[in-house]
RNA sequence: GGAGAGGUGGCCGAGUGGUCGAAGGCGCAGCACUGGAAAUGCUGUAUAGGGGCAACUCUAUCGAGGGUUCGAAUCCCUCCCUCUCCGCCA
């Protein structure tokens, strides 16, 4: 019945391989009372089915009766007919009960986070995050210089319309116009091009998700609250195409020759940010409507670790070519989001603002997300469930704002890096 | 949105109340035949859950969920999806 969604016989077995993992994300956790619940339906299962064997039987012996002559709705039958019922009844009410059981189960199993990889750092919070990582020189203003944040300069350039954008929406919306919308179009190709030349299919997903797809790659039934909803149709707006992106082979038996299958896929992403009142009101840090390219791995269990590696080395690619300092962080079992088993964070120096800030987070969820989402692979005649793993790659608005910081000069326009420049079609934005 | 047709295993496709988890074909795997291959023949080939060390066995699943029945792929209801025609639309 149901879908898995942690390993129950691990529940029924032995919960405190559940319990000792999630010690470690700083939760304490009783699972005895659900190890109870797993083992009662466990229980009624095999009463039910022993029922379920009777009540067959029985429906074949009346079969065979009547084949061999005797009237269906003769006294030979009667008697068979009413065991029949009495074993229906039974089963009616075996199976009400399971349906209750089953119900509590998911609930509660349901909101349980991933298992932190045996990898991934103790810790309690950001505090407690490793750096593994530096690459590039962070620019410092010069002497007698002052470098902006990327909203003033945005501003001042007019690529960006936050005011009118309220009227349109609300806050917490953009609209890019001039050079600002070409840079983020330029952006989103230039991403995705050099992913696909890494071996990525590109994918343009629909942005509109349904709840067994927001609830498989994990933000639902727990995060509800984050997503905008439609409210005549069981549909959502994306928060990530990592959602779309699972949901692309929810339900399916991979070959293991498919593997691993990597995707490169932009969409817009929707968040409400609902709790982050009065936090980066400005600029384009944190938006309720934001671009992003995500990459995802379907990978066979044994090779996710090496993919985490891969994937994150593909993110950091893009600032590399886009000559953007960056650190590399990892998180701490404290810090970990809800799907993950392990966290590279990657932070771009905003020269600005003058502190690195989060434009991508690459995570490997082992099999959380397959066991929501039922994905398999297929080796030889077993199935098992395969790994996923996403990052972004990048998030698009917070490179703009890095390009921004990082390229602004004296005469107030702002350069760009090379590799930009075939998309962009010029090599600075402003004066000049 | 209106009218009609349909959703069966990896694929095609039969099956309108009783040993149907499902004929037949294709595909795939193994074996035989062959110098090797093709062709041919034989055998095997769904998923999930439970029990068992295992051989194996029980249950469920023919779009989804309900219902009728001793018994449902087959009958009834609701929903979803696909196709055709009409309407509408970027």
């Amino acid at each position: 019945m149901g879908p898995p969604v942690l390993d129950q016989r691990l529940l029924r077995n032995d919960p405190t391989l559940i319990t000792a993992p999630l010690a470690r994300r700083g939760l304490a956790t009783d699972l005895s009372g659900l190890q109870q619940l797993a083992l009662e339906a466990r229980d009624l299962e095999q009463q039910r089915s022993e029922l379920q064997a009777e009540g067959n039987r029985i429906g074949r012996a009346v079969g065979e009766r009547i084949r061999a002559g005797a009237a269906p709705g003769g006294e030979e039958v009667k008697e068979l007919r009413e065991q029949g019922n009495r074993i229906k009844r039974q089963v009616g009410e075996l199976e009400e009960q399971e349906k209750g059981i089953e119900a509590q189960l998911m609930e509660q199993l349901m909101v349980l986070p991933n298992l932190p990889s045996p990898l991934c750092p103790s810790g309690r919070s950001e505090a407690d995050n490793v750096e593994v990582k530096r690459w590039g020189t962070p620019r410092l203003a010069a002497e007698g210089e002052e470098l902006q944040e990327h909203w003033q300069i945005a501003e001042r350039l007019g690529i960006v319309d936050t005011e009118r954008s309220v009227r349109i929406a609300q806050s917490r919306f953009v609209t890019l116009l001039g050079q600002g919308a070409r840079l983020e179009r330029a952006l989103i190709s230039f991403m995705l091009d050099r992913h696909g030349q890494r071996g990525y299919t590109e994918v343009l997903p629909p942005v509109l998700v349904n709840t067994a797809s927001l609830t498989g790659s994990g933000q639902l039934p727990k995060f509800a609250e984050e997503s905008f909803r439609c409210a005549d149709d069981d549909l959502w707006l994306t928060p990530t195409a990592e959602v779309p992106v699972t949901s692309l082979h929810r339900g399916e038996v991979l070959a293991a020759e498919q593997l691993p299958l990597k995707y490169a896929a932009y969409s817009p992403c929707f968040r409400r940010e609902a709790g982050s009142y009065g936090r980066d009101t400005r600029g384009l840090i944190r938006l309720h409507q934001f671009n992003k390219v995500e990459l995802y791995w379907f990978v066979a269990p044994e090779d996710s670790e090496a993919a985490h590696e891969q994937l994150t080395l593909d993110a950091e690619a893009i600032l590399e070519a886009l000559e953007l300092p960056y650190r590399r962080i990892e998180l701490c079992t404290g810090d970990l989001g809800f799907s993950a088993a392990r966290t590279y964070d990657l932070e771009v120096w905003l020269a600005g603002a003058g502190t690195y800030r989060e434009i991508s987070s690459c995570s490997t969820c082992g099999d959380f997300q397959a066991r929501r989402a039922s994905i398999r692979c297929r080796d030889g005649k077993t199935t098992r469930l395969l790994h996923t793993l996403n990052g972004s790659g990048l998030a698009v608005g917070r490179t703009m704002a890095a390009l921004l910081e990082a390229g602004q000069q004296a005469d107030g326009s702002v350069r760009l890096p090379a590799a930009l420049v075939p998309y962009f079609g010029a090599d600075r934005i402003g004066a000049g």
